[in-house]
RNA sequence: GCCCCCAUCGUCUAGCGGCCUAGGACGCCGCCCUCUCACGGCGGUAACGCGGGUUCAAAUCCCGCUGGGGGUACCA
């Protein structure tokens, strides 16, 4: 006997899908929540569908206001946007507590749910101190509601309840382990399990696609479903997202927020496929796709059933991946948010746009996150470049004086163009026994402060000569300090 | 404890009984390109958890084991 057989009211079987993304404002916007979101709007894009956003606020003490507001523009990032007409809300859960106490009223008056006054001590100490769950105790006791006593839903006693499941074949779950769960608490307000129910009921919602941690859930909801007289909606569970050591990604442990990897550069785009892949692939051995087409090769039942491990070193590939993709323009453009204060370490003054346009073709290719951007060019800003010390030892080796002296000297009088000065540098590594590999290196750190970086002489070109000339004399001035102290 | 889910390279995955000597991508390692580092190009490394079945044939189906994970609230 199966309690998955609809008990009246049958909607339309072909009707348009309407989905659903039901976060709760709790926190910011998590990366798991975000690929929900993605999958479920994938859906509704496909099919000419609805998705649904509800905002699950029901926990007034956890909740608040502001989360919301990011969740929206968390969504809004990823490409879900209110103008888009198969976008559908935002609805409140907490708009709703009427109709969600209407539905525990008709409950109780149909026999489908009882009062309960039991406390978990009580229940325990009935049940041997075993994590059984409740044990019915107040089932045939006839109390009538009264404040403290919750409301709880009566479950078969036998029989199994079958979740039609897109994802994961059809898990079953025997009656007798679903205990008689509470739908409303002791002050009246409706759990989550109801409120959840009845809003997706409210809002007409055919395919529930949620994260595999709600599998538990199911067939109570189910019988929710059903107890309110409506056919259950299709149910799909997808994996959820592991960090490295297999457990799901928490707040606590992980960095698991959205706005955290956009601040570091990542484009949404390059998150959004990402996203997309984790569980799921578009076939045809193919990765890097626009939204549109992942949307296109979507489908429900190719989800993967196993958690996805989320792969930062494979989301930054992606992202650069997304960057080199870009123009050039286009590039400078989004780096805009790292050539300022706060993010830049440079004043406003500093900073000269077209000294940046000059280098931006070389930094491209260099940059996967794009907040590395100001590691990249800081040098050009800052008036002494920042000098990393391992690179300085690596780079000011013996010899490394007395060819910066040289090259100084040449370079105070060349024609200030790349070529030239690259000519320049190589015929003195010439004398000095060096190559230019070799050459370059203790120029490249005195004037940018690192071994490594934007091509040297396009880099001393746009830089200037006074400012190369007065780095390199810098440079010379602690190698001499250096060698005294060394002698002594 | 109980319930449920899951199981292919380190990672994300392709594979849905023969096209598999298991493919792609990230990572890693070489080589080429090269003023450093990147980019790009080329090559390499590396997996069907174990044991039983079913079948002419199994990574693919079934069972068991083992191992992971999720859930077990008057949270959502």
């Amino acid at each position: 006997m199966t309690s998955a057989t609809d008990t009246s009211t049958d909607p339309a079987a072909n009707a348009p899908v309407r989905v659903r993304f039901a976060p709760s404002p709790t926190g910011m916007f998590h990366v798991g929540g975000a690929r929900s979101a993605l999958f479920n709007w994938a859906v509704a894009k496909q099919q000419g569908g609805t998705f649904v956003l509800r905002i699950e606020d029901t926990d007034a003490s956890r909740n608040q206001p502001e989360w919301v507001d990011g969740i929206l523009s968390a969504m809004e990032a990823l490409g879900i946007t209110k103008d888009d007409p198969a976008f559908e809300g935002p609805y409140f859960q907490s708009e709703n507590a009427g109709i969600q106490k209407d539905a525990a009223q008709r409950l109780f008056a149909e026999g489908k749910a009882y009062y309960c006054d039991c406390t978990r001590d009580a229940v325990m100490a009935r049940t041997g101190n075993q994590q059984t769950g409740y044990d019915g105790f107040c089932r045939d006791r006839g109390l009538e509601y009264a404040e403290g006593r919750a409301l709880r839903f009566r479950t078969p006693d036998d029989g199994e309840t079958r979740v039609v499941d897109l994802i994961r074949g059809n898990p079953t779950f025997p009656n007798k382990n679903l205990e008689d769960f509470v739908i409303a608490r002791g002050n009246g307000s409706p759990v989550f399990l109801l409120a959840n129910v009845v809003d997706d009921i409210d809002e007409n919602i055919t395919l529930v696609m949620r994260a595999e941690e709600h599998l538990p859930n199911t067939p109570k909801q189910q019988l929710l479903w059903e107890a309110l007289g409506h056919t259950p909606p299709q149910w799909a569970h997808m994996p959820v997202i592991v960090n490295e050591k297999r457990q799901k990604l928490s707040k606590r442990r992980d960095k698991v927020a959205l706005e955290d990897y956009l601040d570091e550069g990542v484009l949404p785009e390059a998150m959004v496929n990402y996203l997309m892949l984790l569980g799921w692939a578009p076939g045809n051995d193919e990765e890097i796709l626009p939204f549109d087409e992942l949307v296109r090769r979507f489908r429900v039942e190719d989800i993967n059933s196993s958690s996805a491990f989320f792969d930062i070193k494979k989301l930054t590939a992606f992202n650069g991946e997304y960057i080199r993709a870009l123009s050039v323009p286009e590039f400078t453009e989004a780096c805009g948010p790292w050539l300022h204060a706060p993010r830049a370490p440079w004043s406003e003054e500093q900073f000269d746009s077209k000294v940046f346009d000059a280098v931006a073709p070389l930094a491209h290719s260099r940059v996967a996150l794009l907040s590395e951007i100001t590691s990249n060019v800081d040098f050009l800003f800052l008036d002494a470049p920042v000098i990393d010390e391992d690179s300085w030892n690596k780079a000011m080796k013996a010899g490394a004086a007395e060819l910066l002296a040289d090259v100084r000297t040449a370079l105070a009088d060349v024609a200030w163009e790349a070529e030239a000065l690259k000519d320049t540098v190589t015929t003195v590594g010439e004398t000095h026994g060096m190559k230019l590999g070799k050459a370059q290196a203790p120029v490249r750190v005195a004037v940018t402060g690192r071994r490594i970086g934007l091509p040297l002489f396009e880099s001393l070109e746009v830089l200037g000569r006074e400012r190369t000339l007065t780095r390199i004399d810098a440079a010379l001035t602690r190698l001499a300090e250096q060698a005294s102290a060394a002698t002594e």
